[in-house]
DNA sequence: CCGAGATCGATAGTCATTCTCATTTTTGGA
DNA sequence: TCCAAAAATGAGAATGACTATCGATCTCGG
């Protein structure tokens, strides 16, 4: 594969995913730095299938293949909502936290975040249910299922 | 197909569900009976599997299809994880709202609810957000992701 | 430059879920 | 009660997102 990026990684960016992908044993290739790059420009998460037709030199059974190794690697988010596809992101700890709105007609994820405040409020709360039920807390994850403005 | 009631229904819940299916023109059969018996006496979202285990009377095609109209008649809830498999729950019109802890490692769907201060906050909070965005808001959806008591 | 090992990608396989359709059950008149 | 039309059932086939396979290609240390 000879793979020229679409828009560049940032420097900082590019040594975190190295570096996350070492410490699976992984390399940081052509095809993977491509996927990251779409994810990238894409702005919201993507299904495998956008993935593919916003860089058209991607192969489809390597794109699967390799957003299961980013996963892995703490790179890439999976999401999985009701529709057909899952549909993948940068990982927080290389962004944000955020949660997210998902479009019940046209299946579209897109981001938002809280204020810090509620955000604060959320982390207290959902503190006490951890301790009470003896769960313990990886993350949390929080949806605003609806309609998005472009389905009315 | 015969089925005679694993856990009897309330006849409130019954009339409840009856109607629902009515308004899209579908029976409570007992098959679709027997689902939400099984629903119901399981106590947490169940996966297909846990409910043909439940009651093994339930054929596995029927099962699926009548969730389908189960849920399409607002009965039931789809809930999907990483998990291989759905799961399913009583609609929480007909019980009340609540969260889900999802256990990483066992994939388990578990109830939680947030006290009235916390969720009242929370949904302040996202009136803000759908206000903000034009989303037109029909749920959210909280999860708490992580290790359950039982998976250590 | 070389060779071991990693990665790629076309293709085959898996399996949760959906579809098909012949059979059974239900329903609402006659 | 009897009948026919409509709905529901369930065994099995089909679908399709995703995963596994494996020979070809690439990468990197020596
Ligand atoms: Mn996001
Ligand atoms: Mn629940
Ligand atoms: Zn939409
Ligand atoms: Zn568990």
């Amino acid at each position: 594969m000879s793979i020229e990026p679409l828009a560049t990684i940032e420097t900082e960016l590019d040594e975190q995913i190295t570096d996350l992908l070492r410490r699976s044993d992984q390399r940081f290739t052509k095809g993977r730095r491509a996927l990251v790059e779409a994810l990238l420009a894409g702005g919201q998460p993507m299904t495998i299938p956008q993935v593919l037709e916003a860089d058209t030199r991607l192969a489809q059974s390597s794109a699967y293949r390799n957003l299961v190794v980013l996963e892995a690697a703490g790179v890439v988010t999976r999401i999985v909502t009701n529709d057909d596809f899952a549909r993948y992101e940068l990982a927080e700890h290389l962004t944000h936290h955020h949660h997210h709105l998902i479009c019940s007609s046209c299946g579209d994820v897109t981001d938002f975040a809280l204020d810090d405040q509620a955000e604060d409020e959320l982390d207290e709360a959902l503190h006490k249910i951890a301790a009470a039920t003896g769960f313990t807390v990886e993350a949390h994850r929080l949806d605003l299922v609806g309609v998005c403005s472009d389905c009315d």
